[in-house]
DNA sequence: GTCCTGGCGG
DNA sequence: CCGCCAGGAC
């Protein structure tokens, strides 16, 4: 029972060390080298002795930033922002001040898809009459009181818990580790994985998680002093933090808004709508992180970090996976995938489900 | 019973 | 590509 080891049980760990990033960066402005690096795998990089100076956060907001995690979109998606669009519409993506590299190569081109903004002005109402899960919860108190650096931390295990486990169950672990002090690197890192365990029970995948926690809280220790990563990539080599959390991590933890955050939702309304396209390239994508370069292309910023919470809960109440409510929808006139995967029972008849 | 979810490994 | 994880939705 007691064999808490303190180093990490995978010996591969020291000795696979370093060389962990290559050609990650999505910056590449030769055309040919495209972003084909496959750039998971080989999360497994722990150098401790390694710089931290560069670490310095780079806090853009004080602690007045409230929420945490989709709670943070809430605010975000309201009405006001119908009249950004609507005058704003010719912006293009590089427009804007961001990270150090992110689509200003790629930006310029792509045409934004017919009726877009009728589109997205259709969602939003429909958001605003229906109530989707992702909307109806009131967390303020998670993250919001915390100083900026606990605030983050916190913004980074609650996006690790949040997926495949709803909004309302991981709310409730967030604060079974918040009342026990445990949403520290330094006090998750001292704290038994079993605990923790017990503790996020009821979300998705706890024991992969409450694994990932602690290898989390150690890399965040060693190499930024507690805090987390400030850059994509080097949330991306925490384990369990794959491009969905990082680019939610960097928007609402960071406030530095790197890319779109895509999940399956956005992945399948932007596919349906024919919003990931384009002529020129191939006809559908098929993983979430070509529907995010695809998007990134032509839709202006101001709607990369709101149109996650946006689709989201649309995804959630009307154009949901299995059977979307076409006949609901007040966009479908504009959609070329209303009421065709409707009427279709089981659309897949891969497996020959014999047994 | 099958699909869905994000990340990961084979 | 497939399957695993844990559990919910259908």
């Amino acid at each position: 029972m007691s064999r808490i080891l303190l180093r990490m049980p995978n010996t591969r760990f020291y000795s696979k060390c370093l060389q962990s990033k290559e050609e990650i960066s999505t910056s590449a402005p030769n055309p040919e080298v495209r972003v084909f690096a496959r750039r998971k795998r080989q999360k497994k990089a722990l150098e401790v002795s390694n710089e931290e100076s560069k670490n310095e956060p780079i806090e853009q907001k004080p602690c007045g930033l409230p929420d945490i995690e989709e709670f943070a979109y809430k605010k975000a998606n309201g009405p006001a922002l119908s009249s950004k669009i609507s005058g704003k519409l010719e912006a293009t993506p590089d427009a804007l001040v961001v990270g150090t590299e992110v689509a200003s190569e790629i930006g310029a081109r792509g045409e934004p898809p017919a009726n877009w903004e009728k589109v997205l002005e259709g969602i939003r109402k429909m958001r605003a009459t229906e109530d989707a899960p992702v909307d109806s919860m009131g967390c303020e108190k998670a993250g919001s009181s915390l100083p900026p650096k606990e605030r983050r931390f916190a913004v980074l295990i609650s996006s690790l818990l949040s997926s495949q486990t709803k909004d309302n169950v991981n709310h409730g672990a967030i604060q079974r580790l918040l009342q026990n002090g445990l949403l520290t690197a330094e006090t998750i890192d001292k704290t038994d994985e079993a605990t923790i365990k017990d503790l996020i029970y009821p979300v998705g995948f706890y024991t992969r998680k409450a694994s990932n926690m602690k290898k989390i809280a150690k890399i965040c220790l060693l190499k930024y002093d507690g805090d987390i990563p400030s850059s994509l990539e080097e949330l991306l080599l925490l384990p369990g933090i794959g491009p969905k959390m990082a680019h939610l991590v960097m928007n609402v933890g960071w406030n530095n808004v790197q890319g779109i955050c895509v999940d399956t939702h956005v992945h399948r309304i932007c596919n349906r709508l024919g919003w990931v396209s384009q002529p020129g390239r191939k006809q559908k994508t098929s993983t979430p992180e070509e529907t995010r370069e695809a998007l990134q292309l032509w839709l202006p910023k101001e709607e990369w970090v709101p149109i996650n919470p946006l689709l989201v809960g649309f995804g959630q109440t009307i154009c949901t996976p299995l059977r979307p409510r076409c006949g609901m929808c007040s966009v479908s006139e504009f959609c070329p995938s209303a009421f065709k995967e409707s009427s279709g029972p089981s659309s897949k008849l891969k497996k020959p489900s014999q047994k």
